[in-house]
DNA sequence: AAAGGTAGTGACTAATTACTCACAAAAGCG
DNA sequence: CGCTTTTGTGAGTAATTAGTCACTACCTTT
């Protein structure tokens, strides 16, 4: 029993952190209406008041995740488009660490069927990151800060493979501590592929 | 009802490959032993008589890609440390556009708490394949094929990354036909961050 | 061909889980 | 304060699903 209702808003905001905390620890397949309540000191009934099914819940933590994500790549600075990226590199690594439960549930997302709306959000979400990542490539080669021969969108497809492929690393081995200390030598093998100058 | 009764050995194998078949189609967490047993014309609890519990099945599962990935690995020909590497990742390519089920199934054992039996399989399989990785890459270093520079295990993240990564944005577009058109372009931007000469 | 072991059946169960709804209580507004 | 709106409760329910087991039918071996 909640100590104080919650508007709306707040409590939906409030749900989206739950379930993100517990997916931390739990296989988000697993994650239970009844659990989420019970982790929020609400019945399960109180849920459904907010969403319309579990799905939106869902929904509702990729949404979140979406518009936090980008916009902390939005704010990233740096004065060449090579810094910035780098930088975006950090930025979403630091995101990955502090959320562990993001990408187990970025995951479980790309697992489902058709066109399922958690999917489509999925889709969205690396159409925008890639999107972002080939711009600052092309502006970076526009500078001659990289190789005039780069491939870009296979950069960019590597971009995104190492940050993935580090998370998936780091769920393997249930440790996302280890992450930030690799990602900075990785980045500088991702330079060397672009042949920047150091 | 089967038209001939199989062994218990092929019919462990065809649950296999029944299951690796839905997978491609069906997030596999979704996947019920009811239907794993329709599709192969077989009543629910003759599963039971071949498999311990479900999670038997997913563990056979994960054994068999395992081994028959290796095996693939281990067969792979080439004069230099790069060509073999290289071979290495057009295999697992080819192996996995053929299987679309097995990154999924993969993927789903990764989320799986704590210690679970499946999880175990993908961490020994994800191991055994950074070792050959790091193996080919030590001795390319070795012949001078590579920069003396070049960070090893660095570039094994990398190279589990990409193949990791692209099966991801597969997965998100629910298409794998078009990765065997830019593995290609990636492992040679990938050469270019090892400075392999061409 | 008879026997004995093995594969498969089919009907069952116990547990779980998303979702509902009539009612209660807190919040906020004039 | 008193009234309305909105949030939360608690006790459901219907559906799904992994796993069981006594029995049957097939296959192989001698």
């Amino acid at each position: 029993m909640p100590r104080t209702k919650l508007s709306a808003d707040a409590r939906r905001a409030a749900t989206v952190e739950t379930v993100i905390g517990l997916a931390a620890a739990t296989n988000p397949a697993d994650i239970t209406t009844a659990q989420i309540a019970a982790q929020m000191d609400v019945t399960q009934g109180a849920l459904f008041r907010h969403f319309a099914d579990k799905q939106a819940i869902w929904a509702a933590v990729m949404d979140w995740t979406a518009t936090t994500l980008l916009a902390r790549f939005d704010a990233v600075t740096g004065v060449t488009p090579i810094e910035r990226l780098r930088a975006m590199f950090a930025t979403h690594i630091d995101f990955v660490v502090t959320h562990p439960g993001v990408p187990r549930i970025l995951f479980g997302e790309l697992q489902r069927d058709g066109d399922a709306l958690g999917k489509m959000s999925v889709r969205a979400l690396m159409a925008a990151y890639r999107e972002r990542v080939t711009n600052l490539l092309t502006e970076a080669k526009a500078q001659s800060l990289i190789a005039e021969t780069v491939d870009i969108p296979a950069a960019a497809t590597m971009f995104l493979g190492m940050v993935q492929g580090l998370a998936m690393q780091a769920m393997a081995a249930s440790d996302f501590t280890t992450m930030p200390a690799v990602s900075g030598r990785l980045f500088d093998l991702f330079c060397d592929g672009l042949g920047v100058a150091k």
